[in-house]
DNA sequence: TGCCAGGCCCTCTTTAGGGCCTT
């Protein structure tokens, strides 16, 4: 549901996303159970969806276990076809974050389909430029990043809500360190997907450009 | 029957293999 309906849709909006599935293939019958997002305008939540849903079928108990997600609570879920609907009016025509955003992408693909509706924004992939901004991360899981750049958490994680909160920091995070650590006024959408396309060799240099 | 994701990225590469990341 979403929790607020009174805003704009400025060019400097973007909706971050998260799925939990059924599994990891919507190309093998596999379906969202679970959407969460964040919309941040100018650096600030202003908006929030979360939502079970029910996929028809049960699922596994590895699922239940990895999400916390148990079949008796998405028993009485609506249906993932009315759940998108909802959730393909609260995106609108933001531009879209994810972590392994190719992921995401998929299931949201593979959902909108079903309901015959479709988005015309890009995406932006969280985990692709922390990989170039962070090389001395451990790793680029959406969890290691959290502790990497000491960013507060619930100790709530594998949730659709909890995990775009944090990768909505996340990606504040990278705009600030943008602004801070490489000297670039005012780092965009557009900018940080040109980021992930860098080299790991050549980032340093792209960014120095840009400054 | 047997198998079962897909895209990005690195390197001991490009006529390929395998790790990372998401559930």
């Amino acid at each position: 549901m979403t929790l607020n309906n009174q805003h704009n849709k400025p060019a400097d909006t973007v909706v971050v996303l998260d799925f939990e599935t059924t599994g990891l293939s919507p190309n093998q019958g596999d379906r969202a159970i679970e959407i969460g997002a964040v919309m941040l305008k100018d650096g600030k939540v202003i908006d929030r969806f979360q939502q079970l849903m029910n996929p028809g079928f049960r699922i596994s108990g590895f699922i239940e276990n990895y999400t916390g997600i148990s079949n008796m609570m998405l028993s009485d879920a609506p249906s993932c076809e009315t759940v998108m609907a909802e959730f393909a009016d609260f995106i609108g025509d933001y531009n879209l974050v994810a972590h392994n955003a190719s992921f995401d992408q998929r299931f949201l693909d593979a959902e909108f389909r079903q309901i015959n509706r479709q988005y015309p924004g890009n995406f932006a992939c969280s985990m692709l430029i922390a990989r170039r901004l962070y090389q001395d991360a451990p790793n680029h899981k959406l969890g290691s990043l959290i502790h990497y750049k000491n960013i507060h958490h619930e100790g709530v994680f594998h949730r659709a809500l909890a995990d775009s909160e944090m990768t909505a920091d996340l990606w504040l995070a990278m705009l600030e360190d943008l602004q801070q650590e490489h000297q670039i006024i005012a780092p965009d959408f557009s900018l940080l997907q040109s980021i992930a396309k860098q080299s790991k060799a050549n980032v340093l240099q792209f960014l120095r450009k840009q400054s």
